[in-house]
DNA sequence: TCATTAACTGAGG
DNA sequence: CCTCAGTTAATGA
């Protein structure tokens, strides 16, 4: 039972960190249904070509989409936290086109769609948080592709972590310039285009010239001036409301 | 299993 | 010639 209300909690804060939501909406939101599943590390939550009835929201651990080239090779397409519904498009694009893999132990809270598009009808103030959301997925998107697109490793390692901290920071779970990024070196450079051998050269030059260290799957910045200067991020593509 | 490092290679400036 | 990054292979935690 305290799982369920976890889920509406997690929804909540997300919700609003990017929108207003009134009374109402927040009521009809906790009376959705929900179903809380636990699932382990590495563990594929949808996959490409299913045809899902229900969203997912992570509640708790890490999720990460990718999608695998015909060859063989994977590319990991974004990175979840907690308070995200990385599956939100199934809910109109039917068929995936994608993966979404668990990326640590986590806890998933899914909600049918029939429920969902209930409480769209029935509540603006939601269908348009929502649809927000969604944008916001997308501005994250762009800025995924000018970081693989253009930066040298260098550059493209400090941006992903700058993005990890900015977004755990929302949630409150950077502590100390500390942080979770659970990825290892081999899903670093899934997500970044780079090979795992060129990953640990660019990790060992972040921690020799005393920028950040990275070790086994935490952060800790060590001069955020200089990692915030390499990375180049763009904090207004997560369009966060001010003062959160 | 995951991370580190060296040595070599080639592209490109 | 220099920087960046891929490949291969050996080794360490």
């Amino acid at each position: 039972m305290l799982d369920r209300e976890q889920v509406y909690d997690a929804l909540l804060k997300r919700l609003r960190a990017v929108s207003a939501l009134d009374e109402e909406d927040v009521a009809a939101i906790r009376s959705i249904p929900v179903a809380v599943k636990n699932y382990r590390a590495n563990q594929p939550i949808v996959s490409d070509g299913q045809r899902p009835t229900e969203c997912c929201l992570l509640v708790d651990g890490f999720c990460f989409r990718s999608k695998t080239t015909s060859g063989g090779l994977s590319q990991i397409l974004s990175i979840h936290v907690p308070g995200e519904m990385p599956d939100l498009q199934s809910l109109y694009l039917h068929v995936m086109d994608h993966d979404l893999l668990a990326l640590t132990d986590c806890v998933l809270g899914f909600i049918s769609h029939a429920a969902l598009r209930d409480l769209i009808r029935a509540r603006v103030g939601v269908t348009e948080a929502l649809w927000r959301d969604t944008l916001i997925d997308a501005a994250m998107f762009r800025e995924w592709i000018v970081n693989i697109g253009q930066r040298p490793a260098l550059n493209r390692l400090a941006h992903t972590i700058v993005e990890m901290r900015e977004r755990l920071k929302i949630i409150g779970r950077v502590k100390d310039a500390q942080f979770e990024m659970p990825l290892t070196q081999e899903q670093i450079g899934d997500a970044m285009g780079i090979t795992p051998v060129h990953v640990s050269r660019t990790i060992k030059q972040l921690r020799q010239e005393n920028v950040a260290d990275l070790y086994r799957g935490r952060v800790t910045i060590l001069n955020e001036a200089k990692l915030e200067e390499l990375a180049d991020f763009d904090v207004r593509c997560l369009h966060n409301k001010p003062g959160l």
